[in-house]
DNA sequence: CAGTGGTCTAGACCACGTC
DNA sequence: ACGTGGTCTAGACCACTGG
């Protein structure tokens, strides 16, 4: 066997963990586009000395993993919508079932702060980029989210021109920080409106709100992300599959 | 390529999936106990005619999906138990976070009723066994279940004796009636109490309580189960994984 | 048509459990 | 020592995409 040479892979890995790492690493560092293929595995097989079974096993975990995307008889890319869709779902109620309408968006501060004792803890940072942000549809405000960043992994984001940030954060994420979010950890609970969401979402001070906490972590498996998102309980939502999908 | 014969298997999709279904036809029969080691990867491919290889793929798949798990030196196993933990998740507050403590359960009834739209028109079936029940730790009902089972697929449930019904479904529904739960979907959401519910968990009417409605599918993909958990709001913490475990 | 990923084979050697 | 699953090889043929 021949080992894969890169700094941070441990050799004592079977080939195709050693691999599966060494393409990670090279995808976070943005080295392809979103429409531009990977190598194919011929070619990988045989830059890396490996055989083509042992480099598909280690592409397949990628795919598994939702990194990437296999298109028969095309090639191997890379992959964000879908994983980016499935993180909206709390608003399945409000939207046409199936139909990926992203909801609207208005960042109203972004700004490195002392971090929330969950966030300084996760991301062993005394400091965050914090990002207050109202998500709507074109006629109402449904949720406030709070979002801290880990600053070590985004920074620059908080003075980054508002015309660069969408509606979607997570694209952003890969495309200017080459920072792939993986999964996340949702925690959905519930509480009252204090006064200031309350005014935000347009509802009653002590009315019933539900509250998502989220940490999202990247693909080399540190949390770089958790936000606190609100909104009434009303008409509030969450659909969550457990097993496999 | 050699075809697995068996009824209900579409010859024509390849053969490491026509053995998959096959496998997990056997499971569902009840073919294995649970402590007892699956055909080995060698004999399975002299059984079938087909290379070590694409045996090997057929049994990860059913690893992946969660009904196997693999012991190097020693065999595959049936695997239920890390499962169904993982199905009482919506407890995670109440109890020490990672110890398995199974909550309590009293069953109020079982019996075959008119079921309700949602599950009459997942099961195809106008009829459905309705179990109704309370749940909760040593000291207090924390939620309470109206559980509908599809009728054609645990006839005799409502009448088995009280004794043979532990604190966990699940188990039982593999045992008695060869159902594996291979996956859920929970949607969680926030209403009030009616008087009864109120009754049961303690809270005034009209209290604000969480709901969790959830349909769940056995290994063959139909459903065959939906119920709606209702708890008090106020300890309420629901936690859920997005994206690869 | 050439190149891609999808399936499949028939071996090899290894790490680990069980007996 | 033997059998199990875990890794890996070096091919084969197929279905599909794209120019």
């Amino acid at each position: 066997m021949k080992s894969v040479d890169a700094p941070g892979i441990d050799t004592r890995l079977p080939a195709y963990l050693q691999l599966r790492d060494r393409l990670a690493a090279r995808i976070g560092n943005g080295e392809w586009g979103l429409e531009t293929a990977l190598p194919s595995e011929n070619i990988l097989s045989a830059e890396t000395g490996l055989s083509v079974g042992t480099v598909r096993k280690a592409m397949q975990m990628l795919v598994d993993e939702g990194l990437l995307e296999r298109r028969r008889g095309s090639g191997t890319y890379l992959r964000t919508p879908a994983f980016n869709a499935s993180l909206f779902r709390f608003f399945s109620v409000q939207m046409p079932e199936g139909q990926g309408t992203i909801p609207t968006s208005r960042i109203l501060s972004r700004r490195v702060e002392k971090a929330p004792a969950p966030a300084a803890a996760l991301f062993g940072e005394a400091d965050a980029i914090h990002v207050d942000r109202l998500r709507g549809d074109s006629e109402r405000v449904l949720m406030t989210e709070d979002i801290w960043l880990r600053q070590s992994s985004f920074r620059g984001f908080d003075t980054l021109p508002a015309s660069n940030v969408g509606p979607l954060l997570y694209p952003l994420f890969l495309e200017r920080f080459g920072v792939f979010i993986s999964r996340a950890i949702d925690e959905v609970s519930f509480s009252t409106a204090e006064a200031v969401i309350a005014g935000r979402l347009g509802i009653d001070e002590g009315a019933p709100i539900a509250v998502i906490e989220r940490t999202a972590y990247s693909a080399d498996g540190r949390p770089v992300e958790w936000r606190v998102a609100r909104g009434s309980a009303s008409w509030f939502r969450y659909r969550s599959h457990v097993g496999p999908a």
